[in-house]
DNA sequence: AAATTTGTAATCACGACTGTAACAATTTTA
DNA sequence: TAAAATTGTTACAGTCGTGATTACAAATTT
């Protein structure tokens, strides 16, 4: 029914849905198990399976007995790898028109901002490469405890 | 009239508009003036430059020879400071519904979720805090020569 | 008084996003 | 072989964010 949505929370349902299939230890889960935890609909659970799996870090069957698993351990899933496989977007936009070219600082803003963005974005990226789905668990059983 | 929009590029606007006005020395800039060079319109200019005064960042004075200059000179503005003016985004969004209180893992994930992505955002904010206006200044001026 | 400029509200068109229904394809089970 | 279960994918609806635009009051200079 399209509630309100500030911006896109892929990123936090995929890594969402490999704690669950990092939890469930090899077994395979439903998109119907998995949206009732997460709170959605199944469908939008597999399309985000679909893109994890091209990522190659999940795994689909089809059929009774269907499911998806982790397709590898999570000690070697970082989250740069959930959020490359699920969210495309890249920071600050550019402009929506070209600047003026005949504008000396119009002229060249837009490769000095390309590159300053582009660090900022790889700080962040830095982080999420330094962080694990075992990470994830590990924080998450800590607060269960 | 609602061209395509990936993301908003309010920030590119703001720091197009600061070096607008530090190439400008001290000479108030009118929002048509700035407006052409950005290649947009007027208020769109003006509600980027509300912002940023609010911020402090810039000054403003209407009417006749009205228009708007920096409030410090360039050295001292961080991209960190342009960047909270104008864009409250901040990563990847929560669940759109919270998760499910009775499986272990939805009961726990979101605040887990929340440290990490507050640690990415961090690194990324402190890439913006160490590029000054007088660096986009630095860096226009090489590339024009 | 006239001209200029900012500040701000209202509105429009468009795209992104999530949720939902529908259904073919695949796989297991009886 | 038939039935059941499950994924994969398309299509579409509702809502919101975004930038462009119009309009106009408020402020300032000439």
């Amino acid at each position: 029914m399209g509630l309100y949505v500030s911006k896109n929370c892929r990123f936090t349902v995929a890594v969402h849905i490999c704690a669950l299939l990092a939890h469930n230890a090899g077994k395979p889960a439903t998109s119907d198990w998995i949206a009732e935890s997460v709170n959605t609909n199944p469908v939008v659970i597999r399309r985000t399976l679909s893109a994890l799996a091209k990522a190659g870090l999940v795994k689909s069957w089809r059929g009774s007995n269907g499911g998806s698993v982790l397709a590898h351990p999570a000690q070697v899933v970082t989250l740069a790898m959930i959020f490359r496989a699920v969210d495309d977007s890249e920071g600050p936009a550019l402009h929506q028109q070209p600047p003026s070219a005949d504008c000396p600082i119009g002229a060249h803003i837009q490769p000095v901002l390309v590159d300053m963005i582009a660090s900022a974005e790889s700080a962040r990226e830095k982080v999420f490469s330094a962080l694990t789905l075992a990470d994830v668990m590990n924080s998450i059983q800590r607060r269960a405890a």
